[in-house]
RNA sequence: GCUGUUGUAGCUCAGUGGUAGAGCACUUCCUUGGUAAGGAAGAGGUCACGAGUUCAAGCCUCGUCAACAGCUCCA
């Protein structure tokens, strides 16, 4: 017998092999036919795993992150039974479960389109009601080996020859037999609805020198309605795509004619960017930051000593010739190496340190056409930028000033699901950073140190890292789940090396300053497309284009509306009237749709008793208020808003 | 850059070889109203661009450009 414990602390006693179904069973028979998965000290397994020993277990079902990535990941499989029926000849790569849904990647001697996924969807729901379980072999790397070999999976063939002999398992589902580590669901008839959601290509092991295959993504679920629920909220997220609001707004646009990938600020885009720099220069401004200004461009060897010449040079605009034979400049990719120039204008004296330079740069990178992506990724983007040089006594001090920076931003504008990523070098792949290993060490330890010290709960990434040096960023996912990088703060012992930065210390001698690199929004571009998206365009009174719309009953209050206008445009509330020849309700209508935050009716009565009939969005009616109420009442949210902290 | 999909009015989209369409937006007129769509009329298109096939191309073929999903990349 053995002693299995469970997680509300009880202890029961089993036949030595018992099988995690039957310990699910012996509790109650519903229970077992809900379990997806279990785990078994800590490592997750399928119910059929019996159990050899004394252990704690645990049962995972759909609700279940553990149980949805078993579901997922077994519908993988029957993707590939359903493709192995329907395309002969096929080779399959790998297909794990993700974050939502799952995917296959596959060689097939017939191309697999858009246009074939509801055969496929259909096929593999014809094998779901078919109950296959899914039976788990261990077998030897020689067998492993000799069963892809004589299958032709050549992919299979290389990921087997990678790994260890002895810890090799297969799983069969039907006919179709894969290397897989597991674990799965029991049977692929809890798979009740299935939607292959496309169709991309995808490098072999991600290496964009080997093999294009077809990636095959899909979603899964136990309950048909689920599916639909789904598909809903796809919809839903659909709706708060920035490129969408962004239009919808009149915030941004692009022109075919400008160039793929060169944004163009609308009036009510440029002022809502210009609020929020002005708010953001504001902080800096308390944190003792300079403002600088560098030009467009710059001569190569400015990039050239930097490294970003050798690093980038390919992936920048080409050089400017200019009419004289040999000069070469380049459209600013970045603005560090301006900044480094400023900072040797003039001999520094410890005294003078930290040196911190900040401007709103403009800079231009010939991205890939196919990495565009609205305003999250653009060839030129404005970057919050500024460079600290500091003295190693205040580089902790200087560095957690950022994050403070950063932090007081995000929580003004309520991003409170951001993830603070540290990334650091790739330790196997040194040769793609410059600088010794001594300071990136001393760099690395600073941003540990300074998370530490901030309480801060920071992922690793390794191989993240900018070429000069680590950094802190902070990831903020938009609408449909993609992460993207907003803020960032890197430190930086190489440029000050390449650049000769010096300052004079207390002992008479030369020292090597420290850079902080660091963008608190990332870039204006992303960080507003990102803003959109989590507020579905509901901007933050004090940030939102219009504050109010004034909605007169009929064009016989006109006159008042415009007095109203005049009045709170020059009380700092942004105002604009609605003065089409319509009907209240239908103005109330078009102006809730552009998510306008107050709406103030003015008719008879308000124009009698100079008032205005104040509707906030999403609230209603609130009333009436005089026209000096209503601006303090606005100053007042706004006032909030911004010290949220 | 790579794989796949798409490109028709300001917006959302229908139109699969034979005289370019709808709804919304826009303009004008009627209506002058009290908290989420009042009525009528009108104007608006080089069907992304360029070649080709055909008696005839928005529709078929090829190329270019751009957008979308994914991969790769991201100073």
């Amino acid at each position: 017998m053995i002693k299995v414990s469970f997680p509300d602390g009880s202890v029961r006693e089993f036949e030595q092999g018992v099988t995690a179904y039957q310990v699910a069973e012996s509790i109650s028979p519903r229970l077992a036919a809900d379990c997806l998965a279990a785990s078994v000290d800590g490592a997750t397994v399928d119910m059929s795993h019996a159990l050899a020993s004394d252990c704690a277990i645990k049962f995972f079902k759909w609700d279940d992150a553990e149980g949805k990535h078993a579901f997922w990941h077994t519908s993988s499989h029957l993707l590939a039974e359903a493709l192995q029926e329907l395309y002969p000849g096929i080779k399959f790569g790998i297909g794990p479960a993700i974050e939502q849904g799952f995917y296959y990647d596959v060689d097939s001697p017939t191309p697999i389109l858009e246009a074939d996924l509801a055969k496929i969807e259909a096929k593999m729901m014809e094998l779901a009601r078919q109950k296959e379980e899914l039976v788990r072999t261990e077998v030897s790397k020689a067998e492993a080996l000799k069963t892809f070999t004589e299958k032709g999976d050549e992919y299979k063939c290389e990921l087997i020859s990678d790994l260890e002999d002895g810890t090799i398992s297969f799983y069969t589902n039907g006919s179709f037999t894969d290397l897989c580590r597991g674990p799965h669901i029991p049977n692929t008839g809890l798979i009740k609805a299935i939607k292959l959601t496309s169709v991309a290509g995808a490098y072999w092991r991600g290496d964009e020198k080997r093999k294009m295959l077809t990636r095959i993504y899909g979603v899964s679920f136990p309950k048909k309605s689920m599916l639909d629920e789904y598909l809903v909220l796809l919809e839903e997220a659909k709706k708060r795509d920035h490129r969408k609001l962004g239009k919808e707004l009149e915030l941004f646009t692009f022109s075919q004619r400008v160039g793929q990938g060169l944004p163009l600020w609308l009036p009510k885009g440029a002022e809502l960017r210009d609020r929020l720099e002005r708010f953001l220069r504001n902080i800096q401004k308390q944190y003792g930051y300079k403002p600088v200004i560098t030009p467009p461009i710059g001569n190569k060897d400015l990039y050239v000593t930097s490294g970003h010449y050798a690093k980038y040079g390919k992936d920048s605009f080409q050089p400017i010739h200019t009419p004289i034979e040999g000069e070469e400049y380049l459209l600013k990719p970045m603005n560090c190496p301006h900044h480094c120039e400023i900072y040797r204008s003039k001999p520094h004296s410890y005294k003078d340190l930290p040196v911190r330079l900040a401007e709103f740069g403009t800079v231009c990178r010939y991205e890939q056409s196919g990495e565009l992506h609205g305003l999250t990724r653009v060839r030129s983007f404005t970057q919050d930028d500024a460079h600290l040089f500091v003295r190693p006594d205040q580089l902790l001090e200087e560095f957690e000033k950022v994050m403070d920076i950063v932090l007081y931003i995000f929580k003004t504008l309520k991003f409170d699901n951001y993830t603070a990523q540290i990334s650091l070098r790739d330790p196997n792949n040194k040769e793609k950073y410059i600088g010794s290993d001594e300071n990136w060490e001393k760099a690395e330890a600073a941003i540990i140190q300074a998370c530490k010290d901030k309480g801060m709960n920071a992922v690793v990434e390794y191989g993240e890292a900018a070429f000069y040096g680590p950094k802190l960023d902070f990831m903020v996912k938009d609408a449909l789940g993609r992460s993207w990088q907003l803020g960032t703060i890197q430190v930086d012992y190489n440029l000050p090396e390449r650049f000769d930065l010096t300052y004079k210390g207390a002992d008479d001698k030369l020292h090597r300053p420290i850079m902080i690199h660091r963008a608190p929004f990332g870039s204006m571009e992303r960080f507003v497309a990102v803003l959109l998206e989590h507020t579905a365009g509901k901007f933050p009174l004090w940030l939102t284009p219009d504050q109010a719309v004034v909605l007169p009953i009929s064009e016989k209050y006109n006159d008042y509306a415009e007095e109203v206008v005049a009045y709170l445009n020059a009380h700092d509330v942004r105002t604009q009237i609605d003065d089409r020849n319509e009907k209240i309700g239908r103005k109330i209508r078009d102006n809730e749709l552009k998510r306008i935050p107050f709406l103030l009716i003015v008719g008879e009565k308000e124009a009698a008793e100079h008032t205005v009939s104040v509707r906030a969005q999403g609230e209603g009616d609130k009333g009436a208020m005089t026209l000096e109420e209503y601006a303090k009442y606005v100053g007042d949210l706004v006032a909030k808003e911004i010290e949220a902290i």
